[in-house]
DNA sequence: ACCAAAAAGGATAATTTTATCTTAAATAGA
DNA sequence: TCTATTTAAGATAAAATTATCCTTTTTGGT
C-alpha cells in the first residue's frame, strides 16, 4: 500500500506537529520511542521530511525536530510524495505498466475507485487536523501496551 | 498495495479463464508470455494457484493450466487470499501493529475507506468477469505494445 | 516398458526495502 | 575557543520480495 518508511514518516510528523503549542523541538530518540519505530531508521526517515519541509530541524545542543505553524497546513499526502512518491496513485492495480483508459486491464474501474479513495484520504487530511486528534486523546499514534490490550481491546 | 506476485496471479488466472470456451489448456510458457511476467515466477505463482484451486493444473504431455465452470465464479479476492493473504484488508494505515476502533491511529477513519474500497473491488468482482471483459476486448492483460502505444495513449 | 512433455518442488541468486553503524558537520553554551 | 549535543551523510548489513535454475514427479503416447 504504501511503505513502511513512509507509515513510520507520517507517525513521526504527526507526533511532532502534535507538539507545537510547547514550543519545544524533540530529538530522534525521543520520536522513534514515541512511534514505535527504529531509532536510526526513524533518523533518515526525518532527513528527508526536512529536507521537503515537512517537519524542521536543528542541529547541535538544544536541537531538534519541530514544526512550524505554516506546516501544519500542508495535507498528509506531502509526507507521501516526499518518502514515497505519487506513483500508487497512478500505477495499475494488475501491474500493467502503466494505466490508461484506452488500455485498461480487467479491474480498471474497480480498482480505481479505491486508488482515488486513498488519495482522497491523504490529500483532504492536514498534519494539523490529525496533530489535533492526538492531543485530544481521539486517536493515538503507538501501539497499545499489551499490558492495556486485553483491558482495552 | 498488492505484491507483484498476486498481480501476476490474477493476470494469469484471468488469462486462463478468458479460454474456457477453447477447452484447451495452456502451458507456463504461453501463460508467461501473455501477461508479460517472468516465466519461472510465473510458473511458481501457477503452482500457488492449483493448491488453492483458483485453477487446475495437469502434468504430463497434453497437461498444463486451465480453469473449470465453477472457479469461474469465485471472486477475485480469492486470488488475493491465495498469495498474499487477507492481512491488507485488515492493516492500519499507519503500520501500527492492529487496526482498532478503540485505539485507532489518526488516519483510521479516512483510511478505513479506502481500505474497504479496495476490498469491495476485490470481493465484488468474479474471476469470469474479468474474463469476460478479456474476450469482449474491453480491457487487457498485458502491456501496450511500444510500437502501438504513440499511437493509442 | 520407454520416451517426451509438462508441472511440482527445492535450492539459489538478484533486487529492493528496511535497518544499523560510523563519521562528519553544525551549533549552543561554558 | 573548546566541548558536548544533536542532525546529516555515507557505508554497510539484514530481511523480504522477486526471480532463476535444476531436479523430480506425473502422465500420455509409442
Ligand atoms: S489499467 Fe489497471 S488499474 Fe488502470
Ligand atoms: S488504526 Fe490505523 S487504520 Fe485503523
Amino acid at each position: 500500500m504504501i511503505s513502511k518508511a513512509c507509515k513510520y514518516g507520517i507517525r513521526a510528523t504527526v507526533f511532532v506537529a502534535s507538539k507545537i503549542e510547547l514550543g519545544i523541538k524533540l530529538n530522534v530518540k525521543e520520536i522513534a520511542k514515541e512511534v514505535d519505530a527504529p531509532e536510526a531508521f526513524t533518523a533518515k526517515i526525518l532527513q528527508i521530511l526536512n529536507k521537503h519541509r515537512i517537519i524542521t530541524s536543528l542541529k547541535g545542543p538544544y536541537g531538534g525536530f519541530f514544526i512550524d505553524q505554516f506546516q501544519l497546513e500542508q495535507p498528509v499526502i506531502n509526507i507521501v510524495n516526499a518518502i514515497d512518491g505519487m506513483a500508487v496513485f497512478r500505477e495499475c492495480g494488475l501491474g500493467l505498466e502503466q494505466c490508461s483508459e484506452k488500455h485498461p486491464c480487467p479491474m480498471h474501474n474497480q480498482y480505481k475507485i479505491a486508488r482515488e479513495a486513498l488519495l482522497d484520504a491523504f490529500q483532504k487530511t492536514t498534519i494539523g487536523q490529525l496533530a489535533s486528534q492526538l492531543s485530544d486523546g481521539t486517536s493515538f499514534i503507538n501501539n497499545m501496551e499489551l499490558s492495556s490490550a486485553a483491558a482495552t481491546d
